[in-house]
DNA sequence: GTTCCGCATGAATCGATAG
DNA sequence: ACTATCGATTCATGCGGAA
């Protein structure tokens, strides 16, 4: 039976085989970047991160109902001066696998983290690649639609203060100009960029990627009730998100550590719930 | 001998094979996207783009300076439902063919405006691809400095104690060490996510990149009167740029009608500047 | 209640040096 | 030669406490 509503401690690739297929709407996840967590997570290298990978992703097909949909959040790292090939080649191998590839979103880090080198520039953004069965599959596109209303707040803010105090003549002309047209309108759909901050706030992990990043997808993909599962599930974000929103929960873990600041965020939050 | 300061007709892969090897500083183009020009440029299946595209690249990298850069603007298309793969296995190739992989830039188009299909949202943001023939390679980082954030002037008043001293956090960065770099700095260092909104003026070309694009590429990895080739010049907006920013431009385009538009583009440019 | 302001911290990368 | 470790470099945000 699917464990509903529960986070469990084991290797999603092992957790996996003992859940019906067909069953989850949504798998959200960030899995382990190859060799960047090498103290919590084993450390896959990179030229190895393919074969790592493939056997989960073939156990999360077949988890995955029909209409469901798997949203990828990585993103390589630089090797030797280079970008390192092995998410391109992951892409490839999930398709030969089955699966298709829907689209990419950008997820836009806003607060990208700080540095100087001679060659590169901060890396201030990340895949969140989508895959699915088929190509029917369910999406519910109005509930991520941002009010006309609050239309020029939100793009505003999404750019922020600094984009815009660095590119004035850009943002007033293109932004002014056509603000006309959407008197009259209420709502309008986003792009597949996602402009958001990392929360820097310490939650006992060192990669939690911000609440909203899942909630945007769990809104996007499932309705109240569906199923939502993360096989990496970290410190828990995506659990906690998919709870609040009315969704089922599934999550996994490997790391006893995590697994235990995971369950004790549910269970504050249960408490805090309670109090109101 | 390098044609410098010119706009040549014809196809690049051929045009290309009479320029003396490493003699160019810059290739930054947006080559016709596949399938999407059919009456234009012949139209490239995207099956078969990295076949077509492979020949042009090898001739690339041999007028490349060992020094220079090629920043190939593309973006795969969605075809039957999936984002075409054509452009992760041109990746793949080139770096067979001898090519370094160094960066991916995300072009986010600021101004696009919402659309809607029944799967998908609008498409906001294009790859710029940096491919070098060696690790050392010139960048010219100072050139494309950005004005800091508001929070700087505040910030820097009083700086905390974590500030000179931060302990070194689980990921072992030494943020915090030499603070006093900071205090007075103006300008910071971009990121390699370029807020660019996309031209509305349409000059003749079915796919003109803004002149902001090949602007921040040529002010980056090029000094005065270095050369900059675009092998797929389209309506002449690099060689435009280039010119305007005192570096040599060379362009090549194989269908006649945008050859025109190029050419009278620069002379009627060359006119109002003579005017001035 | 709001707004302001101080401040810790984050999926980094390169080059030099040591083993 | 080849790998492991270490030091140096650098922003911008959300949170929480205070006004």
């Amino acid at each position: 039976m699917l464990p509903i509503n529960q986070i469990i401690l084991g290797d999603c690739g092992e957790v996996l085989k003992g859940f019906p297929e067909n069953s989850v709407d949504l798998i959200v996840t960030s899995p382990p970047y190859a060799d960047s967590r090498k103290n919590t997570y084993g450390g896959i290298h990179p030229d190895d991160y393919v074969q790592w990978f493939l056997p989960n992703a073939a156990e999360f097909q077949r988890v995955l109902k029909p209409s469901g949909t798997f949203i990828l959040n990585i993103k390589e790292k630089a090797v030797d001066g280079e970008r390192h090939t092995y998410v391109l080649e992951l892409i490839l191998a999930m398709r030969k696998q089955g699966w298709l590839w829907t689209e990419e979103f950008i997820w836009h880090k806003k607060n990208c983290y700080p540095g100087k080198w001679p060659n590169r520039f901060r890396d201030a953004w990340e895949r969140c690649l989508q895959f699915n069965k088929q190509r029917q599959f369910n999406m519910y596109q109005e509930a991520v639609m941002v009010p006309m209303g609050d239309w020029a707040k939100t793009r505003l803010k999404n750019l922020s203060e600094t984009d815009k105090t660095r590119d004035p003549s850009k943002v007033e002309s293109g932004f002014g100009k056509n603000i006309s047209n959407w008197v009259g309108r209420e709502q309008a759909y986003p792009t597949n960029v996602l402009h958001l901050a990392t929360e820097t706030a310490n939650r006992g992990h060192s990669a939690t990627f911000p609440y909203a990043l899942p909630e945007w997808f769990i809104k996007l993909f499932t309705q109240e009730g569906d199923v939502v599962l993360d096989p990496f599930l970290g410190s828990g974000t995506t659990a906690q998100v998919a709870r609040k929103l009315g969704r089922k929960y599934i999550g996994v873990e490997i790391t006893e550590q995590y697994y235990q600041v995971a369950v004790e965020e549910m269970a504050r939050e249960n408490e805090q719930m309670s109090l109101l």
